[in-house]
DNA sequence: GAACCATACTCAGTGATATGACTATTCCTG
DNA sequence: CAGGAATAGTCATATCACTGAGTATGGTTC
């Protein structure tokens, strides 16, 4: 019953076909919610049985028919009854970590070089999530933007994701690094 | 598949029953992997089976018997190929962050709440950690600690999870401010 | 001495999540 | 005009995770 929130969040942003849903799901809304392209149309389906969100099919010439789906009053309430309710914290699982957790008894090499590869995606998605920062708060600063704006959700919910992202990649070339000078590898 | 080397990597530490590592997996483990104890016990059951763990059982007077477990060298080899084989990066699911993605569509007064609660809880598991962290290394500096002792991967994935709580902490605080600064809320 | 907490563990069931294999259309490139 | 990428989606299945309800023992507290 979670993912169906995340879903409606996204959602309040406009109309969007599960296909599109899906490109946000991989990119944008990964911070904080992962899902992948066959749980959001089940998910859809569902919403749309629930009357929580509406359908409406749009023809389309140059490619597939899309269905596009928008919140229903009832699908904003349900968020504001799950918004209403205390959260428990994420349950977090990081298998890089199960790694490092059991490093000193394993082979360290492809460790370090997953550690390493991984401060390059970190580093990545934070030029992409400053790209987003920039994109969504146009040519305004970020304090005004964030003062003025009325739609602040999705800056904040990047906001946080770079910040993830980028003391993600200081671990992990720290870590890279102490394991690298401690048993020095050829790579 | 993946719970077990969370389980194998912290047994890694030494004898624990299936009381013990849930209490383990409850606060130190919880950096990077959660789990409710009948998870564990039904895991630890599989990894019995599969020959990578063994058990042997305790009689205790002044409480119920117990089992403890230590990883097998096949349980090592597990963990070695586990540990070779590239990892995608984690799937995150946060409830809280969905509700402020939504939160320009919502009253603003619970989702304010639950920063400011989350923002306390982080602060006190950054304090857990620093008390871990201090108890980890002994009288060494980090530096030290880090440079010549034979079991830093706790070390490690605990001061993961610090800064990422030191992290959230702070981000959490930024936005409740800003969303009360926006929509003055009475308490 | 009743209630409660900590230790120690088990079982049954239900959702949630992930994987793989599909269908179908159109555009673009070589 | 063959092949691949992008759009748009479906189905079936397996596994995982989580909830809730139990069992049993001994120690502590009021």
């Amino acid at each position: 019953m979670a993912l169906r929130h995340a879903v409606l969040a996204v959602l309040l942003d406009g109309e969007y076909s599960g296909y599109q849903l899906a490109k946000i799901f991989d990119v944008s809304c990964s911070n904080f919610w992962y899902a992948v392209p066959q749980q959001l149309y089940a998910e859809l389906t569902k919403l749309e049985r629930a009357g929580l969100i509406t359908g409406r099919q749009v023809i389309q010439h140059d490619r597939p028919n899309k269905r596009l789906f928008t919140v229903t009053p009832a699908g904003l309430a349900e968020l504001a009854t799950f918004a209403a309710v205390p959260s428990k914290p994420s349950s977090i699982r990081e298998d890089l970590l199960v790694m490092v957790q059991a490093v000193d008894r394993l082979d360290p090499a492809p460790v370090i070089a997953q550690l390493e590869e991984r401060a390059v995606i970190a580093a990545a998605k934070v030029e992409l999530f400053d790209r987003m920062l920039r994109q969504l708060r146009g040519d305004l600063t970020e304090e005004m933007f964030l003062r003025e704006s009325n739609r602040i959700g999705p800056y904040l919910t990047c906001l946080r994701g770079r910040r993830f992202e980028q003391e993600n990649r200081e671990w992990c070339v720290q870590v890279a690094a102490l394991l690298r000078a401690r048993a020095p590898v050829s790579r």
